[in-house]
DNA sequence: AATGCTGCCAACCGCTCCATC
DNA sequence: GGATGGAGCGGTTGGCAGCAT
């Protein structure tokens, strides 16, 4: 299939277009509409090739573009959607009103993607050290913490963060560690509040342990799949040396946290978190 | 002030898909 | 069924603006 010759006559203008331009193509297509792009510059008087009126009216002139710059929903559900279908632009766009597949692509491209190699290498380096502290502290007690899931997300008062120390001596968290965590900022209703749903989608999930670092905000994960999990965060203050941290943990339907150990680095720290 | 670098974005290129003949 | 051509899509690039040196 050859491909449709396109701008090779001679005298069809390239590169950007003119004020004069835009306004004698909008013109000819609120009057005549664009049943045939290739007829169509010669029918309203454009030097210019059929495919590239198209291009223009798609992802500049259209009235129903919504200029500016994007919204974080709007990134976050490009991310998602390109979790999903992959480069298929077009079709992100169309679950995004108002945006061109050329501007997803672009502010993929310039932004989101390095974004997620950032996340990512942070993660795996931070996976790193969590393994070589592990084999570190394989011959020491350690403090079990628990956290449980609330029943629902409108129990929130079934949150609770228990622990049990079988020697408080030679364990690395003293007693005002612990209260510390157990005194965590209150979580309100947004906390357990529903986020994201994904209809048909399971989120992808390591399947016996992992370690989630992050500090997007929280979302909460449903399918209609069999598993459904919850990805929230929660706070501490004064933990260790003093420094507040984040935690940010996958919850499987119906399970318990174990939290087995504290990262604490020196920009920021973590809770590393293993399901049981 | 001049130059170089980087990021962003509009537009082009080349390919595939699909309708029509 | 094969050829043709229009439309659409994704990858790539050129040029501009802003920033750093």
């Amino acid at each position: 299939m050859g491909r449709a010759p396109c701008c090779e006559k001679m005298g069809l203008r390239k590169g950007n277009w003119t004020h004069e331009e835009d306004q004698i193509l909008i013109s000819y297509i609120r009057k005549h509409g664009h049943a045939n792009w290739r007829s169509l510059p010669k029918q309203a008087g454009l030097l210019r090739c059929g495919k590239s009126c198209r291009l223009r009216w798609i992802n500049y002139l259209r009235p129903d573009i919504k200029r500016g710059n994007f919204t974080n929903e709007e990134e976050e559900t490009i991310i998602k959607l390109h979790e999903m279908l992959g480069n298929r632009w077009s079709a992100i766009a169309a679950k995004l009103s108002g945006r061109t597949d050329n501007e997803i692509k672009n502010v993929w491209h310039t932004t989101l993607k390095k974004r997620l190699l950032k996340t990512n290498q942070l993660n795996s380096d931070t996976k790193n050290r969590v393994s070589k502290q592990k084999i570190k502290r394989s011959d020491s007690n350690s403090s079990s913490l628990t956290l449980s899931e609330p029943a629902s997300s409108s129990d929130l008062s079934s949150v609770t963060v228990s622990h049990e120390q079988n020697n408080m001596d030679n364990n690395i968290y003293s007693s005002e560690d612990i209260e510390s965590l157990e005194t965590m900022p209150e979580i309100d209703a947004s906390f357990w509040s529903e986020g994201i749903t994904m209809d048909n989608e399971k989120p992808t999930m390591p399947s016996n342990s992992w370690t989630i670092i992050s500090n997007e905000l929280p979302h909460q994960y449903s399918s209609n799949s069999e598993e459904t999990f919850q990805h929230s965060f929660g706070y501490a203050s004064n933990f260790d040396d003093g420094m507040d941290f984040w935690y940010d943990v996958f919850i499987r339907s119906g399970e318990s946290m174990e939290l087995p150990e504290f990262q604490n680095f020196q920009e920021q720290t973590y809770l590393n978190v293993q399901v049981t």
